[in-house]
DNA sequence: GACGGGATCGCCGGGATAATTA
DNA sequence: TCTAATTATCCCGGCGATCCCG
C-alpha cells in the first residue's frame, strides 16, 4: 500500500503501547488506531452527519465522570471546558447541531473567536479542545451549568446524565 | 520531561497537524499532547501511577528534616534546593509523574535549562542536584513553598509530613 | 546572562455579584 | 412596578518578574 505523506512522532513506551493494544485489525496503521481513539473522522470520509448509535451516546461522558477527570480540576472553567471537549468527542455531528444555543444577546458557540467577540463584551471566548468549536466563558457558574444542560439536552442525552454532568461543574 | 524511552511511530500529515494544533505549551512533546487528548477517555487511565509503598515513601525525606540538614543551610535558595534533590531520590518516578506542575506561564520543572528559560522571563533555573531536573528559582519563598507542597501532594506524600517540609523552606 | 536572594508590587484569570433588560 | 433571566463589571486571590538590598 503506497504512503500518503507520513509524518513521524516519537512516544514513551507505555504510550505506545497503549496504542498498539488498541489495533482492531492486524497491520492496521498507527494512524488509523489513534484516529479511531482521538475520534477523528477517518481520512476524506466526509463529515458523515449520521449521529452515533444511540447506545453508544453518553459512553465517553460516563467514562469521563467515572475516571474523576473533573474532580480533578481545581475551577470551574477547567471543568466545563472538558465536559465541552467530551461533548464535542462523543457526537460531532449531534454537537454541531445543538451548539446555537444563546443567550439574549450573547451567543455562546461559535467557530471562531471574532464570532464571539463580536456577539457581547468582554465574552473571554476559549477554543474547545479537540474541536473547531469556541465557547463564551465570562458566566458565572450558575450559567455554565446551564449552558451544558442546554446542550446536552439538544444532544440528546438522557436526563439523568445531564443532570450528573451539570451538577460536576 | 526526562528522556524516557522512545519509540517512533508513523502518522498521516492531517493527523500530525491535527495533534501539533493542540499544543498547549512551548515545546510540548508529541507524547505529552497525545496523553492529554487520549485521558479524556481513555478507559485504562489509572489516575496516575500509585505512589510506592507507603511505608517507604518518606524516608530520606524525613532523615532529612531529623538530620538538620535544611537548618544547616542559611537561604531559602538552598533548602529549596536540598529538598528536591531528595525528593527525587525518594521516588524518581513519582517526582517524573509530577513535576508537570506549572504557574500561569511558567513552568516550573524541566530536563533542561532551556526549557524553563523558554516560558518565561529570568526565571533563574537551576539544576537538581542527583537529578536530570532543573526547577524556576526566581520566586519569593511563599512560592517555593507552595511548589514543594503541590509536589509533594502530586507525589503522594501525606500532608504532615508535607506541612513539616514545607514549613522548613 | 552573569551578583545572588527574594520581597514587593503589578498584572491576570476566575467567577460572584451588581447592573441591565425583557 | 416587580420579578426573572442575562450580561459583564469588577473584586479577590494567585502568579510573575522587576528591582532593591545585603
Amino acid at each position: 500500500m503506497p504512503e500518503k505523506m507520513m509524518k513521524t512522532i516519537e512516544v514513551d513506551e507505555e504510550l505506545y503501547r497503549y496504542i498498539a493494544s488498541n489495533t482492531r485489525h492486524i497491520g492496521e496503521s498507527a494512524s488509523d488506531i489513534l484516529r479511531r481513539l482521538l475520534k477523528l473522522e477517518s481520512q476524506k470520509t466526509e463529515p458523515s452527519a449520521e449521529p452515533a448509535p444511540a447506545g453508544v451516546q453518553g459512553e465517553g461522558v460516563r467514562r469521563m465522570l467515572d475516571a474523576g477527570t473533573l474532580a480533578a480540576q481545581d475551577s470551574a472553567i477547567e471543568r466545563f471546558m472538558t465536559i465541552l471537549s467530551v461533548l464535542y468527542r462523543d457526537n460531532p455531528a449531534a454537537f454541531a447541531q445543538a451548539s446555537d444555543i444563546k443567550g439574549r444577546k450573547r451567543i455562546y458557540f461559535a467557530d471562531s473567536e471574532a464570532a464571539l467577540l463580536a456577539a457581547g463584551n468582554t465574552t473571554k471566548p476559549r477554543a474547545i479542545d479537540g474541536s473547531p468549536y469556541w465557547v463564551i466563558t465570562n458566566t458565572n457558574t450558575g450559567r455554565k451549568r446551564n449552558i451544558v444542560t442546554q446542550l446536552m439536552a439538544a444532544m440528546g442525552y438522557a436526563h439523568g446524565l445531564i443532570e450528573r454532568v451539570s451538577q460536576s461543574i
